[in-house]
DNA sequence: CTGAAAGCGCTAACAG
DNA sequence: CTGTTAGCGCTTTCAG
């Protein structure tokens, strides 16, 4: 079914049928009624391809996923298509695999179907691969940490302050020797909380052992070998500061497979604060980051430059809190838990 | 850059530069060669809707999703996706958080967008929701439990057989108050499960109480309260059977909080053996259902489908099994954990 | 308010 | 092997 035969069955032209579909108001009462009812009857919808081609626009936008088992990105994936769907847009939603081979390739997949934008959550490309982006002038936003910045806005939180505040709170509880765990990908992000960490250390004139920052893989596996190494020898840490929940599950893993108690022998804190950190056992003292959040910002800083073409480049700083639960063992403040 | 003008650089027709994209063997080396080196030295990519309006095939398929922070799902997704990436399709997402409407809005979109195909992950769409699908000879396969049955091909596993067997296992330990909580969706899975469930008791000459069977939200949360209250009276159940380790966590968490050790006091299990199930103190006993296969499974019927017109409707039924860990407290089959 | 016709960018017969 | 040309289904001037 399609455009000619709905003209034809109500004895117009094709044009009038368009006119319907795109400008209604142009078109008489009574050929508008006799046209939509048939349209109605005959479940017309109009090819998209057709319809694309003449506007150069797709309705769609592109979403880009590290990895698509990590509750962490989802629930950004989450905000970012709540707010498309919510403005009759569909998502494709991209999942990377932590692999920048593939990731480039999604990319290239998204210009070619021509998205009007792209969200990409916690890039590893770099600028050289925006390039095509650019010059295909189709709009992106960066959400998280991404590797370099290659001039888009950009949705995150102060990932040095926030390491700062979880550090300096496990050295005002008492901790000196807290060792830290921080992904091996290089972004922004995992930088600036190394730094942050640092900061707190500095600020507090202990002196950091630099044996107890560890760059591993962000996973829960790789979280239980570090601490285990770290724990199993004698002196360990007081206290481990893990910069994702992810690895902070493998670190406590690791510390009860030893036989020590958390936060009693070994204090852990982690980073995000997913669902799960208040489920496990003790509940994760953890960061805060408003993650469905920052999607809904990213989603509408890309809907607005599709719509409204407000080109200006913006870096919004989201708020991130210190949750205090039960694992790192602070007392007095236990209160604030929820 | 269109066609047209690579056509002109070249000094050929858009035909034959049409060729060297589409049969490339059908055109003399010579002029490909020189046709070649400008779409490169131009990036030119064709515009995919001229295309698709030809082909009248867009490359895409449709995948929905119950909802997308639940893991379940995700794994599966993950399956689907990773098939169809390898095969060059691209994959629209679509999140129908559990909303029947959503869904349904979510489905006319991808037939708007001609996909080539659709997944559909756990679906509560009914018969008639379909009517339009088949009607555009839109291929559709069902992964996971669904509402009905409208004639499309599905990847599922044996819920009945499944509940069964870990309600048997329950028995066999000597638990005789096993109580079972079950989502509330219906599903020929969840009612398989209540089926596997009673038939166990049948079996083994045990008498069912049916205050213990309680239908609700597949969520933490409600795993959390109707736990609760059904263990915080005197002569609750021996144990207590969740048909999703999401339900599971809930349980757990709630028999911990009145006091109560898993699974001395309470025993639990839990199906569907997602990574966490691992994780949790006890590691949780559960059915192990191999959700990344039944995607993958899922996406290559429906690939065989749309590439080879081969339409006749299967039935899948994958292989599950019984994960004994510590949260069942079986003492002598503590072995088989891993 | 409506229709005829051009054109969006590409593919595939059909001739040559 | 290559070019000409008629569509694919729709939108939008431009006349009327």
């Amino acid at each position: 079914m399609n455009i000619r035969e709905i003209a034809k069955k109500a004895g117009v032209s094709v044009a009038t049928v368009s006119r319907v579909l795109n400008h209604p108001d142009a078109v008489a009462k009574n050929t508008k009624d006799k046209i939509e009812k048939i349209i109605a009857e005959e479940e017309y919808t109009p090819n998209w391809f057709a319809r694309s081609l003449n506007f150069n626009r797709t309705g769609s936008i592109g979403l880009m996923i590290p990895h698509i088992l990590n509750p962490v990105y989802m629930e950004m994936a989450k905000g970012v298509e709540d707010v498309a769907y919510q403005k009759g847009y569909i998502t494709f939603m991209c999942n990377a695999e932590n692999d920048r081979e593939k990731e480039k390739a999604y990319l290239a997949q998204m210009i070619r179907r021509r998205v009007d934008g792209i969200v990409m959550i916690s890039s590893t490309l770099e600028k050289e691969d925006y390039d095509r982006v650019k010059e295909k002038n189709i709009p992106v936003v960066l959400v998280g940490g991404n590797k370099s910045n290659p001039g888009f806005s950009c949705v995150r939180i102060d990932c040095e302050a926030a390491a700062k505040e979880a550090t300096k709170h496990m050295i005002d509880i008492g901790y000196r020797k807290v060792a830290m765990f921080c992904s091996k990908t290089d972004t922004f992000d995992n930088r600036d909380k190394i730094v942050g960490y640092r900061e707190a250390f500095k600020e507090a004139g202990v002196k950091i052992r630099e044996e107890y920052i560890k760059r591993i893989d962000d996973t829960v596996e790789d979280g239980y070998l570090a601490a285990k190494k770290m724990v199993e020898k004698k002196g360990g840490p007081h206290a481990i500061f893990a910069t994702s929940d992810n690895m902070a599950f493998g670190v406590m893993d690791a510390v009860k497979d030893q036989g020590l108690r958390i936060p009693e022998d070994v204090a852990v804190i982690g980073f995000d604060n997913i669902k799960l950190s208040n489920l496990v056992e003790p509940k994760l003292s953890t960061v805060d980051v408003p993650l469905h959040k920052m999607g809904v910002y990213g989603a509408r800083l890309l809907l607005d430059i599709i719509e409204d073409g407000n080109s200006e480049t913006r870096d919004i700083i989201l708020q991130t809190k210190l949750k205090i639960r039960k694992s790192c063992g602070h007392k007095e403040r236990i209160g604030e838990m929820f």
